[in-house]
DNA sequence: CAAAACTACTTGTATATACAAGTTATCTAT
DNA sequence: ATAGATAACTTGTATATACAAGTAGTTTTG
């Protein structure tokens, strides 16, 4: 698929040979110029299929010594961009309530990530989702998807807004943005701050105003440049804990 | 200070113009020929200052079109592995203060991480460190490392206990490892949660108590497997939060 | 007038090469 | 035997160049 370019063979093989195990963790990976030579190609094609393994956190370098692999938890708990039931639902019984069902409205100003024009101008639509581990109530998340035009199906031009007349599909929104418009959630760039909580985000989640509470603002990058998906995020980390690892 | 390198001279320059605003959030920068012309050098190099800038979100491109400003964030990427000066250091003027020297004690019991037999046995050296970002304390951390023997230099063994001797190079744990013992902090993991500040955390954070606190427990996973580096993070997020992105 | 072609500019991928700097093991002189 | 030099390896930085591919504006063509 990715056979355009060297690099993202080289890419590519490195990674497959990692995930299924043929490099182990902490095991040295051939030099770069080992590799050039089996790929025939350069140094600088090689570090450039490197440095995309970095990125990712498959591997990492030591000057003067080599490659390796790095171990094998890439697991990224919520910090990462996979969705709530993704990540959680594997190891709790996850679930989700949708507190207000999707709707079209304006943008909140000032909102917490400085918007362009467009996205000012179509507005976005809102929903608002309670999320659970094991019943109890850990997570008060609000998105907001600016409402710009997306081909839905060839030579049909429709809005985000069409999300608000169903459902969505198994109570997950990326899984809905990829069958309906093919959009695929690629990235997110998130801050996070300890807050206290007030009424709304209280009664919610189960816990007195004025604790402690995790607050997230995030940012989801797309396929699809320049449409962002965004959401703030209210945790309640009383009984379960936000992890990643790198 | 860092002109050794060219591209490193490219980086804190273009990095400079964006934080002082000369270059403001969506703007374009000069092209790679452009600068590459400016500096003398080649676009190689100039591309490898552009990478930096785009892992640090100070910048983006897009293709055929041009290399922009991003929005600023103003937050501590604290959530990866790097040191703290590695990361804070770089935007802000960072540093941080030895509240506690590294001392030998044994593990608390509870320990927040499952310890092995052979760490519990040799206990560990305790650091505190209280750090800044522009003379703002900014987070409190507390460094567990267990005591097993390292290799020093050739055949001499020796303890991380031989940290209580001297002080950190450069004000840093992760430098100090590696040139004294060439143990290499390669990733983390951690769990973060939201809670009360007490009256030690308090006060060392300039902050009221009972006021919420981001609160961080992490694991270093280090080159030399089976030794890891345990910390507690206490993090006032009322000026700077602490970002992340994928 | 509108579509197509062209042009100039941008970033993306790639080759070929060189030397610097850190690591490790071996060889050598004391 | 130990310390120091050396050699062989690694990744890091750098030069010089070429063509591909995406973007945007201008010119040509129908």
């Amino acid at each position: 698929m990715n056979k355009d370019f060297i690099y993202k063979q080289v890419y590519q093989d490195l990674k497959g040979s990692i995930l299924s195990g043929q490099y182990k963790t902490g095991q040295k990976l051939p030099s770069e110029n080992e590799l050039k030579t089996i790929y025939k190609t350069t140094r600088v094609t090689i570090r450039q299929a490197f440095d995309e393994l970095i990125k990712e956190g498959f591997i990492y370098k030591e000057h003067g010594k080599g490659t390796f692999v790095k171990s094998e938890t890439r697991s990224l708990g919520l910090l990462s961009f996979k969705g709530f039931s993704e990540v959680v639902g594997e190891e709790y019984n996850a679930h989700s309530k949708v507190i207000i069902q999707p709707q079209v409205r304006r943008f909140p100003t000032p909102f917490f990530y400085e918007l362009s024009p467009t996205e000012v101008k179509y507005g976005c639509v809102y929903l608002e989702r309670l999320r659970f581990a094991d019943e109890t109530p850990v997570m008060l998340e609000q998105t907001y998807l600016p409402n710009i035009e997306v081909i839905s199906s060839p030579n049909n031009l429709s809005r985000i807004d069409s999300l608000t007349e169903d459902t969505l599909i198994g109570g997950s929104l990326f899984k809905t943005l990829h069958t309906k418009f093919s959009i695929e959630v690629i990235g997110l760039e998130q801050a996070i701050k300890a807050i206290e909580s007030e009424k709304y985000t209280a009664n919610f989640l189960k816990m007195k105003t004025k604790k402690p509470l995790l607050y997230i603002e995030r940012r989801y990058l797309t396929s699809r440049s320049s449409f962002y998906i965004y959401s703030t995020l209210y945790c309640n980390t009383d009984k379960y804990a936000i992890s990643s690892s790198f």
